[in-house]
DNA sequence: GCATATTTGTCCGTATGTATA
DNA sequence: CTATACATACGGACAAATATG
């Protein structure tokens, strides 16, 4: 019984907890979480969520104002051009470098074999975990701990902003085919190749994302 | 008096103090930080102090041990290997891809000229932050406010490795003239060139360091 | 191998300051 | 402007795990 991730902090679970709700998209963005209320729904202590709290505020998924609180982080479209550029540098690097022998091959080729079939069942929200889960692997193709984990924490961060757009169809499905033509090149040991598409691949990505959200900040905008 | 970094939270403020204690080597690495004692020395109350413990550990200043607490970091050359892999690919493609006219191009500038003064004062310490404002500034050239946080919590990572390593004019001096020969190479437009040189020269350094990490290693293993 | 002391993990009650209706 | 609600921070309590003799 020497599982570390099994009975971990109770601060550790909870944050884990929140981190999925948040990316799921449980919550609206902009929204506050009561410490008071969350933590009595949670049964856990006010203590122990602040502690939650403070590690997830630090990944960029909640945001904290002194004296006011938490809310649910909402994405600007300057934070979603930030989080692209990082994804271009670090992406296209990792793929550029790596040789194809790499371990982390097998892990692109089930994630674009998952985004097939999910496409197939129009299962939109498994073609988006598929999706992640490939770039995830091409990051990995770098070996390095420090650069999976700040990726992860990306992901996340992109992750809150695509819980936005509810239209999961629309921005996953061009995607598997893009992947597909990726691993091949990858495979064929066409690295700069690779890695090009891939750079135009995420700027085109970027641009997708941007305009669904500033149209859906037009909407708002209408709306309020 | 609405200054935000004046007033923050006192767990914040903890935070910060204690970042600032661990880069400058004030604790051993290893050592076991007690909550009650730390707590009671800092007039804070344990909770408070948790939460700081929390987020330094995260960003991997401290390590914890379920149920044993929390001890300062002790860099292995594995995570002093993966943190100058992660610096290669940021620091290259950042100066790679920068335009010359970029606004971190006078803070290099200013590092530059401070590591000089320094190294005629022989006030290595401030060598040593000069080298750290330097490779800071290369970093700005990509104009990405998340690796820039990330680019900083690096380097406070591999600061305590060199807080193991009680030689810090051997550490500093030989890349005073490095620095200053990039930035010329960075400011005649040759952006390749001053790229590769940066991979040489972080290659070179990563080995200075191990070498002397193995050295410490081996002393200690004499010792115990 | 056992009993004891120490330390962490977690919770609760509460006082104080800040924001908002 | 007052009152209320809430976040912030503290200290005490106790169980559970760990280290020590």
């Amino acid at each position: 019984m020497s599982r570390t991730t099994d009975t971990q902090n109770l601060a550790d679970r909870v944050t884990e907890e929140l981190r999925s709700k948040l990316i799921a998209g449980d919550w609206e963005p902009g929204q506050r979480l009561s410490e008071a209320a969350l933590s009595e729904s949670l049964a856990i202590s006010r203590n122990t969520l602040r502690e939650a709290f403070r590690l997830l505020t630090k990944e960029g998924l909640l945001v904290h104002e002194p004296n006011k609180g938490v809310s649910v982080a909402a994405p600007s479209m300057a934070s979603i051009m930030d989080i692209y550029r990082v994804r271009r540098m670090i992406e296209c690097q990792a793929l550029a470098q790596a040789y194809p022998m790499h371990p982390a091959r097998s892990a692109m080729r089930t994630a674009v074999e998952d985004a097939l079939r999910g496409r197939e069942e129009r299962d939109w929200p498994a073609v988006g975990s598929a999706n992640m889960a490939f770039h995830k692997a091409v990051v990995a193709l770098a070996d390095s701990e420090r650069l999976d984990t700040m990726f992860t924490h990306l992901l996340a961060e992109l992750r809150l902003a695509f819980g936005l757009l509810r239209d999961p169809e629309f921005l996953h499905a061009p995607y598997v085919d893009m992947n597909a033509k990726l691993l091949a090149l990858f495979e064929a040991g066409k690295l700069t190749e690779a890695s090009n598409s891939l750079h135009d691949y995420l700027v085109h990505s970027e641009r997708i994302i941007l305009a669904a959200y500033a149209r859906r900040l037009a909407e708002q905008g209408v709306r309020a």
